[in-house]
DNA sequence: TTAATTCCTATTGACTTAGTATGAAAAGCA
DNA sequence: TGCTTTTCATACTAAGTCAATAGGAATTAA
């Protein structure tokens, strides 16, 4: 699937601020040290997941970013659709007035995938996430790497 | 989701080649004016079906498209990965190599989420389509319409 | 030979996207 | 108050993608 950078850089931010919010908000600054994004593209991305209520901001020094509810209580359909509607929305690009063909491919397949990814994403949370990395890290330092 | 007009105008001919193919050949020139798509576009779009062994091409006068196989036995699945190979296959954006949150979110939502998209579209065919569109065609010229 | 047709490849123009740049506004702090 | 830290708003640019067009070569039936 194609999935623009903004999505992924989104997520991921959100992870990060789910991971390292300890009562204190979360900086652009320090996000984009952590993940290795351009903060000044952090900053184009951010304030959107505001608008949509996912994170709220603090202005001014010791400010930053803080989730509005618990990890748990955000889907990365929420997610998302705040970045790119596209994405879980419906294909449309003939005109259907008077194309049956695009009807039926509309009904057979299109609807149908946008139905389920709406359903599949809103039921991954960003806790799933964090708790997927806290995984992967933990394995990363406790397991020997065996290179070849 | 975004799906190019080229795998869309492609799964169209297909539906047309696949209706009105009576022994005979289906030229570009008959789609092009049934489905009112650019003659040359799908000059440069049946190749590629051709080339992924969905359609069957003759040259010359009397020549055109035929499909390859039963209606049945093509899935959209075929078609769209023969067009457009990205749409079914995973997301990669972030160099995974050093971020874990992007190797969390692979697992838990993109690598799902594209293979259900593969199921998904191989296990409709054009015949699906095709009926689905007879049913729409039949619904339109016998039911009377009722205009605003 | 002619007409009909697929095939090949280049090109254009419009749009999208990733990322940068500049600076204003707000807020804590001394 | 003035300095620093931060978010916010908006404009811009460079690169890439995509839809659609264009021109002509190759093939075949009649």
């Amino acid at each position: 699937m194609k999935i623009s950078s903004k999505v992924e850089c989104g997520i991921i931010s959100l992870v990060d601020i789910c991971i390292y919010s300890n009562d204190s908000a979360v900086t652009v600054i320090n996000i984009s040290a952590r993940q290795n994004i351009s903060a000044k593209y952090l900053e184009q991305i951010l304030p959107q997941l505001r608008q949509a209520n996912i994170i709220r901001s603090v202005k001014g020094a010791k400010g930053g970013y803080t989730l509005t509810r618990p990890a748990e209580k955000i889907t990365l359909r929420d997610v998302i659709n705040a970045l790119d509607s596209t994405v879980l929305s419906d294909v449309t690009f003939r005109d259907r007035e008077d194309c049956l063909i695009a009807d039926a491919l509309s009904e057979c397949l299109w609807s149908k995938m946008t139905a389920y990814l709406q359903d599949f994403t809103g039921n991954v949370t960003l806790r799933d996430l964090a708790d997927r990395y806290d995984r992967l890290s933990a394995a990363g330092t406790a397991e020997p790497m065996y290179y070849i």
